[in-house]
DNA sequence: TATGAATGAGGCTTCATTCAT
DNA sequence: GATGAATGAAGCCTCATTCAT
């Protein structure tokens, strides 16, 4: 079945994007190794020759999520040095991605609180807290260049940013992508904006 | 094992309790049918003379939820008439439910996403939709009374308010309850508060 | 498959009793749930209704030869109060147990030396030591009759006796039957009779 | 991993090598030809270039140990006439193998029993034919030079003679080396050789 | 109404072996 | 001669569900 030989550095890509997949699709609880090997081509246990186990996919998935964020998250902050202008495009950006890369929402709903994988959650959690440190800072050098008001806690503010996301997220997979979320998404972040801009 | 033989209703409205305690422990995607049977104090192959089946079991845990949430909302509405602090209490009230009922948001969050249950999802779908349909009311209101900005959309406030509470809750789950929620919400929802208050 | 639903007192024994056969036929780790399940007429799954897993059904195997060597010895001892005369019988039955019981040696064998399930074979080694114990005491006894010389070790009179009996057991299974396994048991017996025999 | 291409002569060597240090530490049914490769240095699929299968290795170890015994029984005779002596000389050398060389054993054991694997088992057994002839030869000539009762028949004393190994060995790995072999055999020895010796 | 034995599908993993490079 | 990816069979086990009692 397996078209070719390929070298376990591409298998592993593979294998990891085929997982990222199948989580989006049908959530992360319901991967087997069985279907991941299917989507790849491949024979079951083949996929022993790359991870140790199914643990190993999975977290090599999160992890991958997680590397993609934090680009995200990076060129953002290089596009432009104003604090609202780079909330606007990350939001942007990130819905983005929820729609290419369900696997994300997916994986911090589902497994950030499915106790029995701790290793996984711990690597969620991480990431969680990368993210809202990197919003955090965001806001504080809004504050400092006067873009958003300073009397505004930066953490709230990032929290109250980031939470757009998971709302959001939820609303569009719930209504099988009827809601619509960008048009949401925008009100919602225009209200945000208005309260937090300095005036 | 069972003490006595019950009622099918009484035996219905056990199961299904036993299994919001389940979901709450450990998820939607981990309850077994041994598991809730055993917590029952019955005997798994029981379980199927008071329901068809597993599936049966799960809706009308979200069912139960459903409904406690909407109890909830109109019990605030009967309480005051203003608007904030309708809001107030709700926000309160909802955040004390997410950790004595920590079910709900696992319902939501996990298998609102799972495709695969179709009738689930459209269950917790409507009680979402149900939920906004409320807190826009609340607002709508508000802005008739003047307590809340009246150029602002009503519809995008509810989103943004419902939304402080799943972010809570992921926090609070990912972080296995160090992330101080209580805190952070109050927080997050001064801001809010100050946001659309009517000046 | 299954003929009828049996009480899962009387599965048990069934499927011990299905092990044991497979082990005196094939050896110890040539057991697969499968072919066990086949034996018993039942599907793989339902052995698990009964036991914990495959590990639990092997120690019950272990436990019953122990028991059935224990009855064996203390019938003996019941028969007659001669010292030799007992072990003349002992010899006669575990010849023919061997034979009839093949798994014995067999676990024995293969189980005792296989490093990996401590349980199973401290049990057998328990087993062992029991028997050895019994013998010796037999050796004692007779020696206090004066039917057994005072001059000799009681305790290496035991193991040697004992001995006698894997060495056959080899010698037969490896000969798959044509060596003659009585024959030079009997032999040997008397060999080794003539020799602690109080003169 | 590999350090080199070897002549297959000398990797065959290896591995049968690897392959006794295997079956010494783990028994015969637990040697998997990845941990063998491990032992060798090279890759599992590179066994095959010099071996058809797993089963002929197993079988070159086989007759390498039958060559070791073969070994040493001839050294045995070469050292001295006297029947006596040199059976204590070869209880002696063969216990000090089972402790070096604890292949020999569990193949003996947990091989020549196991069916399914009939050349092997063969192979086994006619190394033990050849043990036990040439066990009787010595007794035979020990009774022809007046050293052995000749009243007793060649062929059951060698049986016994070998039988004490078995014995011991079992009761050495099943007690985890706890038991004392070796004082055990010295007194069994005592016990065996008194019986035996000519008056 | 409750029990408990049985089922069958499916899940993860190990392992000997083959084959192209 | 050696590698490493792929295979397929086999192994153990879990689980939702059915059915006779």
């Amino acid at each position: 079945m397996a078209l070719e030989k390929l070298d376990t550095g591409i298998r592993r890509e593979q294998i990891v994007e085929a997982a990222l997949g199948l989580i989006a699709a049908h959530g992360v609880g319901r991967i087997s190794v069985a279907a991941l090997a299917r989507r790849v081509g491949i024979v079951p246990s083949a996929l022993y020759r790359h991870f140790k186990n199914k643990e190993e996919i999975l977290q090599a998935a999160v992890q991958l999520v997680r590397r993609r964020v934090g680009e995200n998250l990076k060129e953002v902050c290089e596009a432009t040095p104003n604090a609202l202008e780079r909330l606007d495009q990350l939001l942007r950006r990130v819905m983005k991605m929820v729609r290419e890369l369900q696997a994300m929402p997916r994986i911090v709903f589902s497994e950030g609180m499915s106790s029995g994988h701790p290793e996984r959650k711990a690597q969620a959690y991480a990431m969680l807290k990368e993210i809202l440190g990197e919003i955090e800072n965001i806001m504080r050098q809004g504050q400092a260049r006067g873009e958003i008001r300073s009397d505004l806690d930066a953490r709230a503010l990032a929290v109250m940013f980031w939470g757009m996301v998971p709302a959001a997220v939820i609303l569009w997979h719930m209504s099988d992508g009827r809601f619509d979320v960008t048009r949401q998404a925008e009100r919602t972040w225009e209200l945000y904006k208005e309260g937090i801009r300095a005036r």
